[in-house]
DNA sequence: GATGAATGAGGGTTCATTCAT
DNA sequence: TATGAATGAACCCTCATTCAT
């Protein structure tokens, strides 16, 4: 407690307060950006538990009491992550489903957009705390059930149900696990985040070769 | 640790009395197994970071020190808990994919077996703790590679091989990405940590419906 | 400060947008009384080390550099504070005793100044604070003592001596130690703060059953 | 977090843990008494909030961690340090009490065991601790009222009213407020943490002109 | 072997203090 | 003057690890 009466202070007794660190013309201070940038490194190297605050506030550039200013604890911070990460996904997903195209093609254009949106970016690293720490923070995994995940899948069973009727897709199986459809894009990501050291995954051309099974050939590459 | 999401501050009653002996007279010989049993169970519910070798030593019986006795140090233990419940699932997998018979029924039975041996049982928590925590534990996710994956892939991948040539398959996408074989298996265990309880997934449909869209319909349940 | 005797995690709002402007155009004059006033507040509350600058400004008004625009450090602060509190006092204490009527009458007076001027007022939380942190603040003690104390027990010891060659009064004791004479009033003012909410205490009427054991019953409400 | 994979210990990579550092012979290594103690020192010298762990720790002769497994947190190691000395305070204050003796006997021998067992020992510092502390401590003020003012409080005024019904003492005036008779002993402990080094008080002389004050003049010293 | 009390480095969080605006 | 975002030292508490018994 800085304030006990005396005892010295350590070391460098008169300078222990705050220095407004003004990092070079940069444009945006923004704080909260670049402590969110650091924490999903930091989460995604170490996991939740294992990553420290401080590291967080050094990668960001910002002393350890700063990350308190913007985010009330380090859970906090985790959940506000996943959020800012995700939040903004959801109203594409659903717009892309929606479109009335052969379902092949909508197929076609929501799995280029996974690879794209996704597995292109560091949202692939979220989805990996996501799977990782869902299941010790239940508002999170929550959170990406109910604003990812049921509407995704509802917008994507909407999509093949109406494909079946029209007799594109051979089964409703896949309307009714909409998420086959996605199954090869958590494989990939999880691929990556293990074995990719081992043996390199072409996702692209794993997306194509499971549409291809799914709605049968078409010209592959 | 403040990182652990909340748990009510667990009343260490200040001169900790209760001891929990174990049962019959010198011990139950294999205290290893209570020991891995114990650190699955902990391992599953916190992750490695978070879970505490004192409450892996009070569920398997012993006292803090013995588990030191057995392992070198907490990832030691992570390392062999993973090694001993993978370990003797791969020669039987290897097994179940040299028989020659149609695609279909083996991929069938490769299916089953996963139901069956991996998401009917605790390995499918450790599957889940190889996905969250192998990223921070290469040796871990090489073994896993090296003993599980890369046999597997090579046994399914050849078998998938020669439907192919036979004409049982439609194309060879499959060979050349066996991970479409399994990867609905993947989806099934994330699914189960994370959403179950918002909505269960029937896995044994999951995976039938999976395999009608990989060969065509044939009889579903 | 985990020391703090627990306090309902004070929801800041993550980017603490609410900023009490004050009151009229430029501020009243005297932000000095009003940081000192909730110095006051805010160092009863909750003592010296656990009160946090932050609600000091909140409550005064101010931001909390202002503080630091009137007031070296915290230390200074709450100084300063006693002396505001205690200074004003001292001539009329010294007044009031210097007045050569009969020691009963004077002893009246001076019990029901302290009744009405420091029980009835802050300043017995001013005196709770200096008995509580006194022991930690040496100039605090040292001047209260060489200000107030010795002032006072100098007057009084006084008055009790001439009382005493009068024969007023029985015996020199009270002259001898004249905290007698305040002790109670000491008693009241810890009463108050600790157990006033399980007993509650007539302080007037415990002054006064006081002053009849001193002099010899009179007349009792 | 120690368990964090590998990241080098800092300094001494193996030898993080524990030895127990064997006092020599000393007989009880009463680890819990030393831990109060120290703690009644460092919370004397400092305050609840100011203290420092580590400073109880190595004070005790023990390490930071130690304190966890006798105390839940600082608040209960303060707790508990109170009620160790002052519970077994209790039964004999009642037991003097209660003897049926003239008053003025009495009160001389309550007075007299306030000298010698509260004013002679560290007990004087844990009133100290309640008078300073207790309005952030609720709990505290409540046991302490509970098992000790209340207590003495009653047995004090059941003597009392029976002396003042045999006339023994001028009114019921002491009856009704017993606290006048151990004021003097609050102001004797307040005095002494904070004016002692300006004027030293003779607390035995100071209680027997109290006793002369309240009763008559008997002999004095 | 088995125990569990003891250790102490480490990390989340707080808050007095500073200073660019 | 006044502000309040930023700083970083400090401190409570945890828990992997050790070792005398």
């Amino acid at each position: 407690m800085a304030a006990r009466p005396k005892r010295a202070r350590s070391v460098r007794p008169a300078k222990a307060g705050g220095h407004r660190r003004r990092r070079n013309g940069e444009g945006t201070p923004d704080r909260r950006e670049a402590i969110l940038a650091a924490a999903l490194d930091e989460f995604s190297l170490r996991g939740f538990a294992a990553a420290r605050l401080d590291d967080v506030a050094r990668r960001a550039g910002v002393a350890k009491g700063t990350i308190y200013l913007y985010f009330r604890d380090k859970e906090a911070l985790f959940q506000e992550l996943v959020r800012s990460v995700i939040g903004p996904l959801i109203e594409r997903f659903e717009a892309s489903a929606e479109i009335d195209l052969p379902a092949r093609v909508v197929a076609e254009r929501i799995v280029e957009m996974f690879v794209r949106e996704i597995y292109g970016t560091r949202r692939k690293d979220v989805i990996r705390l996501i799977i990782a720490e869902g299941p010790r923070f239940p508002k999170i995994a929550e959170f990406y059930y109910r604003e990812v995940i049921s509407r995704v899948i509802a917008a994507v069973r909407g999509l093949l149900r109406r494909a079946a009727e029209r007799g594109e897709i051979p089964a409703e199986a896949l309307a009714r696990f909409p998420q086959l459809l996605v199954a090869p894009g958590l494989v990939a990501i999880v691929w990556h985040g293990l074995f990719d050291r081992f043996e390199p995954l072409d996702v692209a051309a794993l997306m194509r070769a499971h549409l291809d099974l799914l709605f049968g050939e078409r010209r592959t590459g």
